[in-house]
DNA sequence: CCTTGTGAATCGTTTCACAGCC
DNA sequence: GGCTGTGAAACGATTCACAAGG
């Protein structure tokens, strides 16, 4: 199975999220223009996505909810629940202990650890926070897939370390800095500061420029 | 002043953030190899992201960081302070709250927001939650620059309206929904469910390839 | 007729390679 | 010698446009 560009697994991660909605709300077929619509893209785009794993479609009348859904579903391998660890449980992290976005999708939270002694011990939505360092003891049990990094950035990289030596090959960084992994190891940054920054970069820019942008 | 790459714009602020701790610690130059080497990236990435806006560096030497931090302030109009508001006052909108990168990267929160009676009047990192309903009457008062939309998929399009009509510009949006704005209206989603996918993607198919990507 | 599936054309970004300069 | 600045080449992704099929 040939490797997909990252942008096109956000698109059809992104075409998967729509057509759930459209399986709740009973709905039969869609075509490519309206799943387009939503993600803001073409329809276009949205066959070229597809068609790089076959022809799911039906001439004239579109796509099949259900079955397109469950094919996304298998491309992207999430067909199955994965099993997240929370690694640092102050605010960032007991927020996203109970984000509920989490289950819907496919994601279980099966620990959070923390380095802090005071917060040893604490329980945030069922499941109490153990020490970091047991972190690679516990895993043989709970069979992780991916940490959540929601330590401060002056502690991402050790973290991370002991992300990686506990056998984890996944890692969703939220700390403002980027951390260095082995080859084979998956990193995903999240950051909120760029993300910011990037926003103020348009402002500065926008305001003479009166921004033709499409509605999307 | 033309319109820069969202991907060289990330990579500027990246660059930024570096020379920043390269000046607390009182480096003098540094050359373009190094900061690719920080950020990920390339020596010649780095210099064509600089030489769109001119020639900072000295040949054989590197580049001032001083000079090259302030530059790049300058260009992404990162010199100034930035008012945020947050809306949704809930765990996310919270954590979001107390997070020191955003001082720290020169972004104020000037307000907090939350339609939920209960969670108005509490008290935010010393800022008070004001009714939602009453974000357009504060904008003039707060003269906000960025709305963080930090509320439920279900609630994001109608905060985003609501961002819009008090006359918000840039939203980062962190509900797991994508939201439909205006033209000229900026909008940045973060969307941790999305990222989580990306990985479970990743982690479905390099079990098996064993990933010979650069360690960067 | 409407919508898919797809080769070809286009567009933008990254990498290469080297001349120019300190 | 070492590193910048940059045109040219390579690469990758998106868009176009149309033939094929329900």
């Amino acid at each position: 199975m040939k490797p997909i560009a990252e942008s096109s697994v956000r698109r059809l991660a992104l075409y998967l999220r729509y057509l759930e909605r459209f399986e709740r709300e009973g709905r039969r077929s869609v075509a490519s223009g309206e799943l387009a619509a939503c993600g803001g893209t073409t329809s276009a785009q949205v066959r070229k996505d597809l068609s790089v794993f076959g022809s799911f479609g039906k001439r004239g009348l579109g796509y099949d909810v259900g079955d397109l859904a469950q094919r996304i579903r298998t491309i992207l391998g999430l067909d199955r629940t994965f099993r997240v660890v929370i690694l640092g449980a102050g605010k960032i992290g007991g927020a996203l202990a109970q984000y509920h976005g989490f289950s819907r999708y496919g994601f279980t939270v099966v620990g959070a650890y923390d380095v802090d002694p005071a917060r040893i011990g604490q329980r945030l939505e069922g499941i109490t926070v153990r020490p970091m360092d047991e972190l690679a003891a516990d895993a043989g049990r709970l069979a992780p897939d991916i940490a959540v990094l929601a330590v401060p950035a002056s502690a991402a990289q050790d973290t991370a370390d002991r992300a990686v030596a506990a056998g984890l090959r996944a890692l969703l960084n939220f700390a403002a800095a980027t951390v260095q992994v082995p080859p084979g190891i998956e990193v995903r940054q999240v950051d909120m500061a760029l993300e910011l920054e990037v926003l103020a970069y348009s402002l500065t820019t926008s305001r003479a420029a009166g921004a033709r942008s499409r509605s999307a």
